[in-house]
DNA sequence: CGCAAAAACCAAAGCGCTTTGGGTGCGTGC
DNA sequence: GCACGCACCCAAAGCGCTTTGGTTTTTGCG
């Protein structure tokens, strides 16, 4: 069922049923409810290609994930952001599409989705310290969203992120009220934008208090439970061991709790950990009281959020450089205590 | 820069731009190689939704996650098949379109996709039991491959999957085997049809060696760590405990040996675990010796042939009811040792 | 009642590509 | 020298929609 076909059966011309559908005012109400009708009953629903000709819009956004070579890791994060995002495209009835795209071919990657116009927009994920997505994509004149922030770019750009400094910095501070001084930060690839922040953010309550970061406890790696683990086996052996961790994912914890565990001592009472904490929906931090205390920030929200800034921006109807900031919050749970002696 | 710039850039007439570029034989070789070129030089890419209008084709697959109102889970395995998938299509030169569609509305999101034409093809996840979108789709004369099976369905249908069945059948014998007589089984959900084969592959190895099911030791559920953990919990503290679980996920397993833990058990010996292990990139099942005992299958892979065999459909250059049984591997970890007596 | 303005509708062009149904010029065989 | 086939190329139609620039009908008002 095409427009043509439907419009013959209404004995109108393609013009008025296309006026009618989409809302315009040249046609009576009269009509358009017998249009509107008829499309329902004939399960008429335009061609999106056509569509997208005529009016020069794909009303698809992409979202580019990108995958390193070396670990070819994908970030868990995925599924809820894009569950939040598409929240929103739902409404707009705009379709999501994504590209998983190699580290290297991301400049051909964002040429040739702008030259085949298969995205209104882009969304961009895991950004780097100086990443030259950005400019490029200034370049090209795809409106695009960040999510996250790329320290050292002067641009300005959109973007959605949590402020991963302050979170951080809290975490820490938190720590050393609780008469913590030898705190191990187990953070993700400090070449990633929010792992350098959140490292910016624990040294400076560590040097709000006169304290200078010990490098022999940290930690920058791929954030599995693996990694947490061992970074955490390695640190408790030590002599002067850590009293406490600071994780940046939940996965990570996950395996420091497990060191903990092996090591023969208790969390929250032994040895503390803060993670932070992505809310996502298959890995929920305990029930009522959290099993880590943690700092806490819904990714699916940040989906949400991060599309319906672009599809503003899309609309036209956003100033186009908007940026938002969303604020972690610090969860208390059941992995920290005061420090022992 | 679009068709017929570059013709008027070259001389040529849009026909023989077109033939060149698209590898017709109408055209010679010194005609092709110039077109080639001054389309990469000049940054040529054909407008995806004017070569769809034209061909009829939309060159993009859809993947329709469904999101159950009550729980909002988003399955944690998303992330690593549509990577696998995406190798295919990125080959194919498909884009990849997803859907996260309520329960319910999903009838009308695969009309209306297949009305609007934005997809050749549909990737069904999450298959349930007697699940209704396959005779849809069917009906509908769209492609489609389901990740999974569909228990009493019986049109025929393409599938990839993974034999669940065998799977759990394996990891209890391999518990039967080391002496375990009380072993519990946390499964999934069991209106999701890869628990129901799960949890009749368990039962058929306890028949098999003349032993009854207890419904005491038996869990269905969203596979979160909460759930395993409380499961666990709950099954330690009766008079006669289970000395082995069977778990379908990781983040589940994980659950588990928290229980263990906080039981002041130890797990490989006063409890042995064996998990289903998606082998996800980020979470992955330790590093040289597994931490877990395991029924493994990768998801990516599971991805990537599904893909595959959706296109192959497509092209019309594989027999459409096509399907493909994938083995699981049956890793020994550390968490599995001899029944304590 | 007559006329201008507003309301309701329509024909056709155009979006950028593919593809049909040719045309032109060249070499070949008889 | 002529018909024929082949290699190469082209003009134009068509994909299903929107939108421009009308035309026709209705309404309002003196």
């Amino acid at each position: 069922m095409n427009l043509k076909e439907l419009s013959e059966h209404l004995n109108l011309s393609q013009t008025t049923v296309s006026r009618a559908l989409n809302g315009y005012p040249e046609v009576s109400e009269a009509t358009r409810r017998r249009v509107v009708d008829a499309a329902r009953a004939l399960h008429y629903s335009p061609n999106t290609r056509a569509k997208g000709l005529a009016t020069g819009r794909a009303m698809a956004v992409g979202h580019v994930i990108p995958l390193s070579g070396q670990h070819e890791m994908v970030n868990p994060v995925f599924g809820d952001f894009i569950t939040g995002a598409s929240e929103a495209y739902v409404k707009a009835g705009y379709d999501l599409m994504i590209s998983v795209v190699e580290d290297g071919c991301e400049e051909q990657h964002y040429r040739r989705m702008k030259a085949m116009g298969n995205a209104d927009g882009v969304i961009v994920h895991g950004p780097r310290m100086d990443d030259p997505r950005i400019s490029l994509l200034v370049e090209l004149g795809l409106p695009f969203v960040v999510h996250g922030r790329a320290s050292n770019v002067n641009t300005p750009y959109s973007w959605v992120d949590i402020n991963n400094n302050r979170a951080f910095r809290r975490a820490t501070e938190f720590l050393l009220d609780l008469g913590h001084r030898r705190i191990a930060l187990i953070n993700g690839l400090e070449s990633m934008d929010f792992a350098f922040r959140r490292r910016a953010g624990y040294e400076g309550a560590l040097a709000a208090r006169g304290l200078a970061p010990d490098p022999d406890l940290m930690r920058s790696g791929e954030m599995t439970e693996v990694y947490g683990h061992r970074a955490a086996r390695e640190m408790l052996r030590r002599d002067a061991a850590p009293t406490a961790f600071l994780t940046s994912s939940l996965i990570t914890a996950i395996g420091v709790r497990r060191a903990v565990h092996d090591a023969g001592l208790t969390l929250g009472r032994d040895v503390s950990v803060i993670t932070h904490d992505d809310d996502l929906s298959y890995l929920k931090n305990g029930e009522h009281i959290p099993l880590f205390t943690a700092t806490r920030s819904s990714v699916r929200v940040a989906g949400r959020i991060s599309a319906e800034m672009l599809l503003g921006q899309i609309g036209g109807d956003m100033p186009s450089p908007a940026t938002r900031m969303l604020e972690a919050d610090l969860i208390i749970g059941q992995s920290t205590g005061p420090a022992p002696h």
